[in-house]
DNA sequence: ATATTTGTTAACCAAATGGTTAAACCATAT
DNA sequence: ATATGGTTTAACCATTTGGTTAACAAATAT
């Protein structure tokens, strides 16, 4: 069918994009192994998608639409303070080893392209702070944890959860174990971490 | 005199290639681009460091060997437990300023080539987490502080000051915050994060 | 003084790269 | 069967890019 077969080759173009494009980033990636890992001729990307920039920005975006939930499991959940940073620091190790490129792409092309941002914030579902920040002035109020503004304890929540994968490579070195190690290390932290930022916070 | 012209030179290319990589990276730079800003002719740059490749090594190498101090100020500082934690978060937003591009630059080109830490190893100075995990041991032992992995409590200290310097549009633009807002914030972390640390771990 | 080595440049080169074109292919509607 | 529309390809193109060359300039050694 003509309509399946489009929408096959649209998707297959993309699927293989994101492979290369987080792995390489925008720089790195090169339209003929896309083209190749896409078992397609490179003509194609350009009937489908006009341009490396708008392949890149269709992937960047797909790519930010699958992080945007995880970071709302933190900020737009309605379970309990401290059960909502179990969750999701037991969920999020989880979606990495499904997307090993994904949270580093991210974070990657948005630091070499600060202006990138705006067309995130306009996009369905872009997550936000307020509710949140109601979470744990209301915690604070009732005397559960201690005071603390909201913003650090989120980019505390994230920082923990999030860069021991960005800085995978570092920490390896630092620490001086393999990979087999490094990913014990990281199913550890599934137990370690939350309980790590509850004792910070909780009175 | 020859010898300082042509010291000049060689650091004024090394001067004009940190900047320049460490903002684009690898892939992103330009030779030409890097010639300009030193304001020479590009073939020097292949008379002082033959290939991109090489020039690009000697500013990874340079730029790892300003943040392996920075590194050891936690894993071979002397100072008690949570001094050297206070003191740590306290210098490193100090030199983070001082090199923006630093850290997201080491992790970045660490991520991209992995097997280039192993260049990295034999450097003289490579920090390591031995005393650091002794002093976490006995600091267990003396009832200080409770069970905790040295591993996961170095991984937690360098994700806490590293983060945010990493992930700085991701948490602009997630907590909705101008620029200057956001050095706010991170000034306030000074006195902020090692509290959390301390409070995490002590007994 | 002059030969030699070192530093610097303009011009050049081959390969790679993003992108285009024109023709072929193929499913479907008439 | 055939005209029509979207789909796919091989060949091509202009530009960019890392790197080289050969000649010139400047310093140092003899």
């Amino acid at each position: 069918m003509t309509k399946e077969k489009l929408e096959n080759t649209e998707i297959e173009i993309l699927n293989a994009a994101k492979e290369i494009f987080q792995q390489k980033g925008m720089d790195g990636a090169r339209m003929q192994e896309i083209a190749d890992k896409a078992k397609i001729n490179k003509a194609l990307l350009h009937y489908y998608y006009r341009s490396k920039q708008l392949l890149f920005e269709a992937v960047f975006k797909s790519a930010f639409s699958l992080l945007a939930p995880q970071l709302n499991k933190v900020l737009n959940d309605d379970s309990d303070l401290f059960e909502k940073i179990t969750k999701f620091t037991d969920s999020y190790i989880t979606f990495v080893i499904k997307h090993p490129y994904l949270p580093n792409f991210v974070i990657q092309e948005l630091n070499k392209n600060p202006d990138f941002v705006m067309k995130l914030r306009s996009q369905e579902n872009f997550p936000t702070i307020d509710k949140f920040k109601q979470q744990v002035t209301d915690a604070i109020k009732e005397g559960i944890i201690k005071p603390i503004e909201a913003e650090q304890l989120f980019i505390n929540i994230i920082a923990l959860n999030l860069f021991p994968f960005l800085g995978e490579p570092l920490l390896m070195a630092l620490l001086n174990v393999d990979k087999k190690s490094y990913t014990q290390l990281l199913q550890d932290r599934k137990a370690h971490v939350a309980d790590f930022i509850i004792n910070a916070i909780k009175i």
